[in-house]
DNA sequence: CCAAAAGTGTTCTTTGTACACCCATGC
DNA sequence: GCATGGGTGTACAAAGAACACTTTTGG
């Protein structure tokens, strides 16, 4: 039985939720769209196995990643069983342009737009998606997806984007900021309002001791489908 | 590689939360305490894996299961390389006991007793435990380990259990019957008390339907460390 | 009648939500 | 000076937590 790792990456450019997506590279369906994967190697772990595929694609190191779970359907592969452990990362969109253009040629989909995926990849994402929702409400895991300076507006958008919902804003920043999670900076981003609004930074010392303790943070989440 | 899968069975008998466990059959390790496990056959799916599995100890179907998560560090089995799929199921344990004693001669466990495991079973357990807690914080998954007429001071004892705290009982059955998933019996257990409380059955449609809308069930969630 | 568990009522605190209104700035 | 988002203040509503007190019944 062959063991295969996925891996289903999120990024956001300030509007969108993306998804990267590769063109396989081996018959059958040579051309379509997948997740980034490959095979367990006989020395590795599956974290080890996870982290260099992302980083064979993306050249990112060191990037938010989990296990989300194991697809074992006897005929999810056609040619040969195959069993593939998914994991999803989140990885900040403009880390990776820096670093832009491989053998792989990926592309970003945003996340209402994909292409039709080989084999059972569509069922992967949308699991994954599921549970980026599920996990964002309880944890701040979102701050993966933004550079490291911030405004608290751009938050808000990212958070709008993964719940397909509106927040009111006023409301929202003062909820980000009673976690005490966020350090104010100095300056402003002028570039989306004439007003500006203050950048901030992750308190890292914080977030990494809070991780566990976000719970509640999107309104009504008995209202959401997760 | 060799694919496996193992079960974590949880089982409450009114005062206790306990696990399922066999002697091990094989070397290496023969006799030591391990999880219930078994290979992934060619044309099972995983979840038909973990069915079989946990038929074959318990005798029991139609019990709720999920999977957990892979684990495959390359040294874990020091036989040959292993990847398990872990499964974690809860069962009324009366049910169970009507079914007794086969070939495995498995016994239960009090989840703070537990006997040295084989491998990285102690780990897998240790996960399982974190995600029930994680789990029954957030739905009402704790009912699949009771029988199906039981009473609120029964479901408390089960709660507090599983997060080794005590809660309000007043409180306590106040907030379960918010929920409104519990449909109240004309009788009453007098077995725990000389007033008895109410035996209530679940309401299984409403359960379904609000599997997933069951957030904010343990009092200051983000005081547990999940 | 007393002990002991079940369960109701009440109060206070915290958290959530809605929304009026002020702020800072580029044009 | 006015349009545009950014952000504070405030008021009301809902949920959570603490706890006094009543109920039921076996001994």
């Amino acid at each position: 039985m062959l063991v295969a790792v996925d891996c289903i990456i999120f990024g956001f450019d300030g509007n969108d939720i993306k998804l990267l997506l590769v063109q396989r590279g081996l018959k059958p369906e040579k051309g379509k769209w997948s997740l980034m994967g490959g095979f367990l190697q006989p020395a590795e772990s599956l974290e080890q196995a996870a982290n260099r595929i992302l980083k064979q694609l993306t050249g990112l190191e060191g990037v938010y990643m989990e296990q989300m779970r194991a697809f074992g359907e006897p005929e999810r592969d056609p040619v040969e069983r195959t069993l593939s452990i998914a994991y999803f990362a989140l990885i900040d969109i403009h880390q990776y342009e820096k670093q832009l253009s491989n053998e792989y040629h990926p592309e970003w989909f945003h996340v209402k737009k994909m292409p039709d995926l080989i084999f059972d990849h569509k069922k992967m994402v949308d699991i994954a998606k599921r549970q980026l929702r599920y996990k964002a409400a309880l944890h701040p895991i979102l701050f993966e997806l933004l550079p490291s300076r911030f405004t608290i507006p751009q938050l808000q958008i990212l958070y709008e984007g993964i719940y397909d919902t509106a927040f009111d804003n006023r409301n929202f920043s003062r909820k980000v900021l009673s976690t005490e999670l966020l350090i104010k900076q100095k300056e402003k981003d002028k570039a989306n309002s004439k007003k500006g609004a203050f950048y901030y930074k992750l308190d890292k010392r914080k977030y990494k001791a809070n991780f566990q303790a976000f719970l509640n943070f999107i309104p009504n989440p008995d209202k959401l489908l997760l």
